[in-house]
RNA sequence: CGAGCAGGCUGGACAGCUGCGGGCAAAGCCCGAAAGGGCCUGCCUGAGGAAAGUCCGAGCUCCACAGGGCGAGAAUAACGGCUAACGGCCGCCGGGGGUGACCCCAGGGAAAGUGCAACAGAGAGAUACCGCCGGGUGCAAACCCGGUAAGGAUGGAAAGGCGAGGUAAGAGCUCACCAGCGCGCAGGAGACUGCGCGGCUCUGCAAACCCUAUUCGGAGCAACACCGCAGAGGGACAAGAUGUGUCGGCCCGGCACGUCCCGAGAAGGUGGCAUCGAGCCGCGAUGGCAACAUCCGGCCAAGAUAGAUGGUUGUCCACGACAGAACUCGGCUUAUAGGUCUGGUCGCAAA
RNA sequence: GGCCCGGUCGUCAAGCGGUUAAGACACCGCCCUUUCACGGCGGGUUCACGAGUUCGAAUCUCGUCCGGGUCA
């Protein structure tokens, strides 16, 4: 089961499977993040939390703390890329904050922060 | 004080900053020919007791507002009531458990029929292995014939239980009590209970097939309705009777549609849908043991469409369990850290 | 969101309520062989879990938990 959130742009499922495909990968044990250039120049992002994270809460606690650390990030972050934020099972018991230092050490790492 | 029982309520709080969904308002700005759309600002509002499992019952929508016959299937199961309805709830009867408060029960029918009861055991509605008693043969051990089912052994279950009389030994053979069956009387709305009498009886399993009574048309908001876009090419059959679809199976009957095959393309949006209702609240009043009903007063409470309640800082405490609406209600079941209130019970101590 | 199926050793799976739950492949131990393979012998199953019906449940009934399928 996979959930998408929308940021400046839709994720459609081929979307996914497209940035699954090609993408750029960076893994820390509570977010895989993919990073794909696409064309349009906006700035895409989606949000996967599959069945494997936990129960319903479990889910959209992780979604919710992806969500909140990427608008932290958001203004940092160039425009032109689609980006899939992957939770995995620590995510729903962790902080934002944390989830925020992972996600800038893997854009820093991508190259696409300002 | 300790242990335990039943029922109800609650399900972290407050503040700052910063974000999200929905609604309303009006000033400004942007796009547009217009209708309108977007941004910004302010205000209001924003998950549960189980939102869960999808186990029942309904509303709603479409198929014919649900038709006749046959067949099949499913569900329920003491009795009385409540409810829109229910397999739910309340009361009560019967049975079981607990010292008790109280709890549990798919609780119709086994003399309508069929079937099963492995192993053990002589025998599982049919009998005699060891026994007991009488008679016969034999020196004896033992054997044969007959009676009997009290005792032993096997089993979950052994032909009503137990005691007395009776007898060759025994047996409801006779009697008292208890259990079961039938009849009568009394009480009760009824299930049933109590009393009396009679004859002397019959295992268990129907969550085995089955029988009886009652109920049940199907599918489900991914139902369905409307709008828009795209595509509509080729072939065969038929020209009032067939075919197809539908009424979960068949027949009758009804309705709708020309039908079928091959091929190509496809994109979604709006309503349904958000509270005006079998609605919620009240230590309200009346009736009722209660479930509940009637009346009175007050209230209008999420509505997304990849799916909204978050993050962070500080303070406090019991350090926060199970867990997230997706058409909507009434139940059931399952998960659940704690806190709190009410009413009974048992034990100990005191008065 | 709705509606349907299924769950038996590691895997594939039989199993009319009644013995110690058939088999096959795989695994482990022993024997055979100089060694391996083949062959022979032996071993291992909370019948997904929890209740109930029954004398007795893998089987029948109910409830949980998993795993599938299907509907735009």
């Amino acid at each position: 089961m996979i959930f998408m959130d929308v940021f400046c742009s839709i994720c459609e499922n081929k979307d996914f499977r497209r940035v699954y495909a090609k993408g750029r990968s960076f893994v820390s044990p509570c977010l895989v993040t993919y990073v794909l250039k696409n064309r349009s120049g906006d700035l895409r992002m989606g949000i996967t939390t599959s069945k494997k994270i936990g129960n319903a809460v479990k889910r959209s606690r992780s979604r919710r703390v992806i969500r909140e650390a990427f608008r932290m990030l958001a203004k940092e972050v160039r425009p032109g890329y689609d980006l899939i934020f992957v939770a995995r099972g620590k995510t729903p018991t962790v902080k934002s904050t944390d989830v925020c230092r992972a996600m800038s050490r893997q854009l820093r790492d991508a190259g696409i922060l300002r």
